[in-house]
DNA sequence: GGCTCCATGTAAGGAGTTACATGATTCA
DNA sequence: TGAATCATGTAACTCCTTACATGGAGCC
């Protein structure tokens, strides 16, 4: 059981009955663009779910092969399990393209170093803009649920954005990017990542 | 090249000539779990980046095969494309767990959700303190952009934390774990999500 | 009749995981 | 000499990605 094959069980669950096709559009109408909703992954991971009874299709209804799913009481019990399982580590640090190329600007000129933050704080600001959106959204038509995830969301580039500020302004106290010296003193407003 | 591609590149580029033996170490050294160190994928990387002249190796020195590895001209300038570009998206967000699991925690029992949010939140609280004290650290004794990255890695684990205490909150508003009536007036201070 | 959705799949290929296998060096 | 550590790799397996293939239903 994969990530992906407890989520669409989830999906499965929570959306009561439908078919492959529409699990398949909710991943690619979701904001997380980390879920990939390509056929050559939702199919296999509900075949999977099929095979070992957590989710049951009923006869198909028309001409085609259309099938309607359901999660089966098997299926409710493993979500559950899944869901009341918290493994150490669950809640640490999760792979961010971001901060891994951080690691590594000291490649860059000074000026190349400012344009990558400004590039990725632009960049986050988007989707941030977006986010927010959705749950202003999800706060009226879905479920309680939906909408808490919706809020993490809005926290994780929250957080995103104030590190890509923070270092913009560490960095630009000690390479500001027209060479005027007087704008070293203000940008002690920054040090203070351990206070808050 | 897949981003464990390029991470290792970096880390090459970056520590000098070292082996892949000591690449892997700095690997399952790291806080960051999501990177995962397996042999398995390391040393096909660096097959992979010296079989495009990025990274090469000398010749060994002892009676093992043991190559110091290092990063070709080429795979400097390799690096700096890839950290120059900063493709749509990559500040959006990434997949998160927690959130994953959040959002089905309404097959859960109000008790069993606010267990699930109790150790979700003192899971993230150890591993915050991990990555602090590692922030600590790395403001002595690394590089600059080192130190970045741990900084973002906070920045990351106070925003889930945040979260987690909001949802905490939200959810003893409408279920107290005691029956309580009286507090339900003052949950009200963590409806604020938008205006911060 | 043709276009657009709905709907389900397979095939080839790449990458990562775990587990296994093999040795050299160093130090007590 | 034996254990720990350094050091490099392979094999089997699973999963995901992209691209391709197929066909029904509804509508103009």
């Amino acid at each position: 059981m994969t990530e992906l094959d407890h989520c669409v069980l989830g999906v499965v669950w929570r959306e009561g009955p439908l078919t492959a096709y529409a699990v398949r559009g909710r991943f690619s109408a979701s904001v997380n663009t980390a879920w990939s909703s390509s056929t050559g992954s939702i199919y296999p991971a509900i075949r999977r779910l099929m095979a070992q009874g957590l989710v049951r299709g009923g006869a198909p209804r028309d001409g085609r092969k259309t099938q309607m799913l359901s999660a089966t009481p098997k299926g409710v019990e493993t979500l559950n399990g899944w869901l009341q399982s918290v493994p150490s580590g669950l809640a640490g640090l999760v792979a961010d393209p971001v901060r891994t190329r951080v690691m590594f600007l000291a490649a860059l000129s000074p000026a190349a170093v400012r344009s990558f933050l400004d590039a990725a704080e632009n960049d986050c600001r988007s989707a941030l803009q977006r986010v927010e959106a959705m749950e202003r959204e999800y706060a009226k038509s879905r479920s309680r649920e939906e909408h808490w995830g919706m809020i993490g969301a809005v926290y994780e580039l929250r957080g995103r954005q104030e590190w890509l500020r923070h270092l913009r302004q560490l960095h630009g106290a000690e390479a500001p990017a027209r060479p005027t010296r007087r704008a070293r003193r203000s940008a002690t407003g920054a040090r203070a990542i351990r206070s808050r």
